[in-house]
DNA sequence: TAGGAACGGAACGTATCGTTTCTATAAGGG
DNA sequence: CCCTTATAGAAACGATACGTTCCGTTCCTA
């Protein structure tokens, strides 16, 4: 634990990468992303600066690196229906987000506001997730569930919007159900 | 312009003040959120930083002092729909936040993530902001276009949360019109 | 008239920033 | 086998912002 971590070469460590990582996403967890700065990041991973500099140019690479790192949510349940679906799917980033690796998201989405590039990658990550989404409604397609009128993407959106909105308000304890119901009722076939 | 803005006795002097949001608003629209520090806020008013700090303590209470001051929106139109006043909603909304003053309230929504204060702050905003989004489904409750069956406030946060997944993601272009057709399609009677 | 509060301004010590320089280490190439 | 290359860690740098504390001035209030 406590020997020297030297180099290993004319290439990257992937033990100080992990260290690093494991430090940075520590300290937000702990203190939040004001706690999050590069000096504390080297302390406690004991690297120098000017590894960390060299990998990760500022504070927002590092937190984008840190979210990456998680293992990607799995497939969402097939519930039947639409609105049972679209409930299973707020279940389920409901509960990531509210387990200690889940709390960077929302710091993420804020450090977006002001930082291009954690702003650009986040942008990628969302759209991808859109496109996850749209899965539950090609499925509620074919069974003939949904209303013709509405596009996948607005719906999807819409389940997004929500879910970022009790995120970003610190009300993940909300009810999905009634969620799912409110958003989902206008989409189905009448 | 260049005279010194001295006391004014023993009150607080209203041009200090104007001055320093004056200051505070500039510096978030030309640099930022990261522009917005105490030091370049006295430096840009020319007050002292005795002065800042007796007055908004936290860099958080300045943000939410700049935001306060704008004038709030005023009433939302009523089209005779509640699709072409969400649509309404979302146009004023969506231009407020367009034009300078509004751009600040993307910041006000990250610093929440981690200044408890401005979190507080935008809390008792927000949920004002859904009180008074209420008054469309009351009118049109009494218009008998509702279905009885989903709660006002879940059709109120809704909308909000596809007005803040638009704003945070820089995307106030988007069509209005389509978001209010997917989210108001399921409340109308059928 | 005396007290006190607010003002701008300056200085203070502390902390973090991002950069630079240094030494030591370890792989690959000729 | 040596030399190049690129790494890792440590230390120091100047710059910036932090939050606090004084000071001298102004002028309202009691």
């Amino acid at each position: 634990m406590t020997e020297r971590r030297a180099s290993i070469g004319a290439r990257r460590n992937p033990e100080t990468e992990a260290a690093v990582l494991d430090a940075a996403e520590a300290l937000v967890e702990e203190k939040g992303i004001s706690g999050l700065s590069m000096e504390a990041v080297a302390r406690r991973a004991r690297a120098g600066k000017a590894t960390l500099y060299r990998w990760w140019p500022t504070r927002g690479a590092l937190l984008m690196a840190v979210y990456q790192r998680q293992k990607r949510i799995a497939g969402y349940p097939d519930t039947g229906t639409l609105e049972g679906d679209v409930a299973g799917v707020l279940d389920t980033l409901f509960a990531h987000w509210r387990c200690p690796e889940g709390r960077i998201f929302r710091h993420i989405i804020a450090a977006s506001q002001s930082d291009p590039d954690v702003r650009e990658a986040l942008e990628a990550y969302r759209l991808g997730r859109l496109e996850s989404l749209s899965v539950l409604f090609e499925r509620a397609r074919a069974r003939g569930e949904l209303c013709a009128e509405v596009p996948a993407q607005d719906m999807a959106r819409a389940v997004m919007a929500m879910a970022w909105l009790h995120l970003l308000v610190d009300r993940l304890d909300a009810d999905t159900a009634g969620m799912a119901r409110t958003l989902v009722r206008g989409w189905t076939a009448r």
